[in-house]
DNA sequence: TTAATATATGAACAACTTTTCACATGTTAA
DNA sequence: TTAACATGTGAAAAGTTGTTCATATATTAA
């Protein structure tokens, strides 16, 4: 049977690096806005540009921009550029899941 | 074949509640933080108390309990009191999904 | 009871974020 | 070319957040 300070120092050595941690934590970050929130929820229907997604939220065309742009850095979403339209959608399969597991827990009982 | 309005309106129809949203995006906020993530992963690993969470991330009571205050106020974590420790751990297997899931993305190559 | 221990909390400051505004870039149409 | 359109970006204001410090609460031991 472990000591306390066994299983301490068990975890203290498993711990992710730094890095890991920082961009887990930036990517969950990113996640953690409305309205970023509701831009995942539309592009998870939909790919979708920038005047769409400004119509659909309510917002300026400047306030999407930026907020995909924050979106992009951490690979959560994907841009096609058509003309002069920027459409955009969900970087992969991994970001929809995380969305749909994290709505599983809010609407828990 | 639908049109590109009635495809926004579609998605405008769909959308979560404010609420639901809000939940949502303050349950991946609260995720998002460097030392609350650290936190999740030590909890992944073992039910810990306060003082063990404190030393296992090298910051002070104070601090480890506002954060287990937050994990708390959004289901992440559950508390057991056993005399004068308090014990966490984390409240379901969804969040131990949920930090998976984002862990894969941020491994991903 | 008093002292010691473990955790919790309010206030405050520094650091960070989100939106707006003004303007820049790049693309299409005339 | 010029005008119109779609998106991108830097700076700044207003708002939010995380840690520290001091102190409070609650439990155990003496």
């Amino acid at each position: 049977m472990k000591t306390r300070n066994a299983i301490i120092r068990d975890i203290a050595n498993s711990m992710r690096s730094q890095e890991v941690i920082d961009k887990l934590s930036r990517t969950f970050s990113v996640l953690g806005d409305p309205t970023r929130t509701r831009l995942i929820f539309a592009m998870s229907k939909a790919e979708l540009c920038v005047a769409e997604l400004s119509e659909l939220l309510g917002m300026s065309h400047s306030a999407i921009s930026h907020q995909m742009r924050a979106l992009k850095d951490l690979d959560l979403v994907r841009c096609r550029k058509e003309g002069r339209k920027a459409f955009y959608r969900l970087n992969d399969e991994h970001i929809e899941n995380l969305f749909e597991e994290g709505l599983k827990h809010v609407l828990e009982p």
